[in-house]
DNA sequence: TATAATTTTTAGGCTTGTCTAAAAATAGGG
DNA sequence: CCCTATTTTTAGACAAGCCTAAAAATTATA
């Protein structure tokens, strides 16, 4: 059965709000990712588990069906692999290539995205530190922290980001928070949640807001 | 103004089959070209003509605006560039790039097709022969004849096809008329239009469908 | 546990792009 | 120049996705 540019939108919004969340997702939780209105949300989630995509018993929310999370799981596959793309071979930033991953998901062919996987070199990770799923739709997800959680003293490694706006991408781009840099905790300041970390040998403050969406390994 | 993914696909064939034809271009000519029904093209020629993309006439056929043939040529632009991408980067052949490309055209984003364009290294033919517009919108077309319309004894380079399909292409590949050989004719069989040419030291046969389809430079 | 606030669904409508059937305009042949 | 065949347009409908306003269900609160 052929998903619609539309569908296939609700589906990775359904599949990202459920794994964040981890639960089932409630219609307004989806109405607000894709700036639609409820009534519109409940049209489509009956016409979605019409088509056994999702679980759905009225006012209870939804989760996906096994061939909804694989459909899901291809179309971040595709997101993921064409931001790869743009920033190695067409040298777009970090920050600029979501608006267009988000239109070029929803081109439809196995072979296209497999050839573009091969092409990239077999990529583990996207642009933002995310990993991409394999052709199989076998996504290996590593355990990851926010700054926000860690301990003053602690060692770690910027791996991921939970926030893809150009305004937060950019922010970290300016003040050397890129991926794949070093950082440790020196300082956390009670009253507002501020966190001073050191990195490349600088001192920097950042907002509670910025340290909760800046992913570690340690 | 934004233009939808269905007006453009009507702006592309309107432009194709006015430059094909030369002249205004029918109501029928286009339902038939993109497989819907003249009523339901009508309806659109209506609201191109509200946009300020044709020229339209009740009746009396339509021609693009300048901005339209403006659009048109971009479209045109990112199909040939994508296709370019597909056989160069992702090892495709030449007759499966097609409807991958008619997906891709529609992807709206003038940075992206322009460091395409250089990623590519700025080519001036499609994997079909076809002229790739440059990005001020600037086509250089080769003067070309048909295979059918060339006399015995005349020498050529074959250096486009006025068909498409798969099954011409595969077609092509198969007997080695590929792009970039050079070719001659032998004879010309007057009862049913087929020729006889030579091209790599080996007499062919081709029919006179095959002829019309096949474009040379002297 | 009754009432109030919030969430979700239903009802009814709109736009885009499609269709069929029927009417109108144009083009061609005698 | 008229009648017929063909082309094009109009009229009326429908599916997909969206909306607003109102009703129903659920959840929170006193
Ligand atoms: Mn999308
Ligand atoms: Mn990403
Ligand atoms: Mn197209
Ligand atoms: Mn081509």
């Amino acid at each position: 059965m052929t998903t619609s540019f539309t569908e296939e939108n609700y589906l990775k919004t359904i599949y990202h709000l459920n794994t964040d969340e981890n639960g089932t997702v409630s219609t307004n939780a989806i109405s607000e990712s894709l700036h639609t209105k409820a009534a519109s949300v409940t049209d489509m989630l009956k016409k979605l588990a019409d088509k056994e995509l999702i679980n759905y018993a009225k006012y209870q929310g939804v989760t996906l069906t096994e061939i909804g999370k694989q459909k899901a799981i291809t179309i971040i596959r595709k997101h993921r692999l064409w931001e790869v793309f743009l920033v190695d071979k067409l040298s777009f930033k970090w920050d600029e290539v979501h608006d267009l991953a988000e239109e070029l998901e929803h081109i439809n062919s196995e072979i296209l995205i497999n050839r573009l996987d091969e092409f990239l070199n077999f990529p583990e990770k996207d642009p933002h530190g995310d990993p991409i799923p394999d052709k199989n739709g076998i996504l290996k997800s590593q355990e990851l922290i926010t700054v926000a959680k860690m301990n003053i003293g602690e060692h770690g490694k910027i791996s991921g980001v939970r926030e893809h706006s150009k305004d937060f991408l950019q922010y970290l781009e300016k003040t050397g928070l890129t991926l794949g840099c070093e950082i440790h905790i020196i300082d956390k300041i009670t009253f507002d949640g501020a966190v001073v970390v050191g990195i490349n040998q600088i001192e920097q403050t950042i907002s509670r807001e910025v340290a909760k969406n800046i992913l570690i390994s340690l």
